[in-house]
DNA sequence: TAGACTGTTAGGCAACTGTCTAATTATGTG
DNA sequence: CACATAATTAGACAGTTGCCTAACAGTCTA
C-alpha cells in the first residue's frame, strides 16, 4: 500500500464516513449515496479515491456495485500508525 | 481535538516526517528545517498546521523555538483509529 | 543601539481537490 | 429492441494547498 494515498484518502470527512459505514457491513454504491447529501458522481469519485488507496474493494452484483472495507489494509494502516508513534520522547530515547 | 484538522495535518508527507523526527525527541525549528530541502517559511507553515491540529507544542528558548510531539493527542488519535476500524464485517458483527 | 541570528507573516502563484451538470456505460426487463 | 435503473466518466469551476520571495519580529551580544 502507498501510505501517502491512504492518508490522502483519509483526509476527507466524507470518505471517513464512508469507511465507517462500510465497517458495519458491505453496501451498494446507491445505498451509500443515500446517506449523504451529495450527487452520485461526487460519491463515485470518493469511492474511486478509496479504491485507489486500497481501503475498499468492489464487486458487481447485477446492476449494483457492492463496496466492502478492505480490512487487511485498514489493519496494516493502524499497525503502521502505532509503530510510527511508538517512540516516547519523555522516556529518553531507549529503543 | 478536531479529527478533521488532525487528518488534514497528517495528509502531507513532510508533516508526517516532522512528526516522526519529533517522535525521536524535541528539536528546534532550525534543526528540523535542516532535515528538509525546503525554505524556512515553508517549514514554518507546516509547523503552524501541526500546532493547529494540536499534534505538536512549542516553546521559546532564547532565540530558538523548540517543538515537541504532543504525545497525548497522538495517542488519542491512534486509539480513535483503532476504534474506528474495530468492526470486522467478515466476522458477522460480534462485539 | 546596531548587527547578527532565528523564526514567522504577508502576498502571490501553479497545482490539486471536491463539487456540480451532462453524457456515457452496463445491466435487467417488458 | 426500447426503456428504465445503477453507476461511472468527462469536463468545468471555485476553493484550498504547498511552495516561493520579500518583509517583519523577537532575542542576543558587542
Amino acid at each position: 500500500m502507498s501510505n501517502n494515498e491512504v492518508f490522502k484518502a483519509l483526509s476527507d470527512p466524507t470518505r471517513r464516513e464512508i469507511l465507517r459505514l462500510l465497517g458495519l457491513g458491505e453496501m451498494s454504491a446507491g445505498q451509500l449515496t443515500e446517506k449523504f447529501d451529495m450527487t452520485k458522481p461526487s460519491m463515485s469519485h470518493h469511492f474511486a479515491v478509496l479504491k485507489d488507496a486500497d481501503l475498499i474493494t468492489s464487486r458487481r452484483e447485477g446492476q449494483q456495485i457492492i463496496y466492502s472495507l478492505n480490512t487487511t489494509v485498514v489493519q496494516d494502516m493502524v499497525a503502521w500508525m502505532m509503530d510510527f508513534f511508538r517512540h516516547d520522547p519523555n522516556r529518553n530515547n531507549e529503543p
